[in-house]
DNA sequence: CCTTTACACAACTGATTGGTTGTGCAAGGC
DNA sequence: GCCTTGCACAACCAATCAGTTGTGTAAAGG
């Protein structure tokens, strides 16, 4: 993934409200309505960061009479994980090149 | 974690050039002179980038004669990594208990 | 010593952010 | 038809951000 697209969903995430948003997500979809007490922020705000999630695909709205809940797409959350993996393996093979270099001085 | 301090992070990498940086470090350290050319910025934008990233753990700095190279610390990326898999478990679990409701109803 | 190298700190600027209040609108219940 | 519910859009505000230029400084080389 380029850096900036992985930049963008970072964003989303770089809020303490909007992480806590997605781990509740993660348990199960919510309504606006449903966010704004517990984070207790006004109906105007949950909406904002929903729309934030949404904007960066974290998150998908639907329609469901008047309420309009949202569900996590955890293909995001799966994207960010592969690309972490991915640095964290270069990172391990430097480090495992550099202690079998040792071993072969020592 | 906290999603205070997991925003933090994410904040780090809310950036483009920030991404990129994580990511050149992760096959080796590197100097703020290294890092200038490649990004095509000023000497203080990538000191001031490398500041950020170190405010957040994900970067350490060393002092080697006048330069001051800096490291990936690929313990907090694990931490993300951490967290997203926790939710991706959440959800997945949910996801499988939905699938046996609809076979059990079927 | 004096210069060069590699870097950090400070002040400034324009853009973005997270929050607010105010308002509008579509879907249901009565 | 009217009221309530659930939500989104717009305007505004203070704070933060990414970048710039300008300047200071410690370490190494001549």
């Amino acid at each position: 993934m380029e850096a900036e697209t992985l930049a963008r969903t970072f964003t989303a995430l770089a809020d303490p409200t909007r992480v806590a948003i997605v781990a509740r997500l993660a348990t199960g979809d919510a309504t606006v309505k449903e966010l704004t007490e517990p984070f207790e922020l006004t109906q105007q705000a949950v909406s904002r960061h929903l729309k934030v999630l949404a904007e960066a695909g974290l998150v998908t709205r639907r329609q469901e009479a008047q309420a309009r809940p949202a569900s996590l797409e955890v293909e995001r959350l799966v994207e960010i994980l592969t690309w972490i993996d991915a640095r964290r393996a270069e990172w391990a093979a430097r480090h495992d090149r550099l202690a079998e270099h040792l071993r072969r001085l020592g």
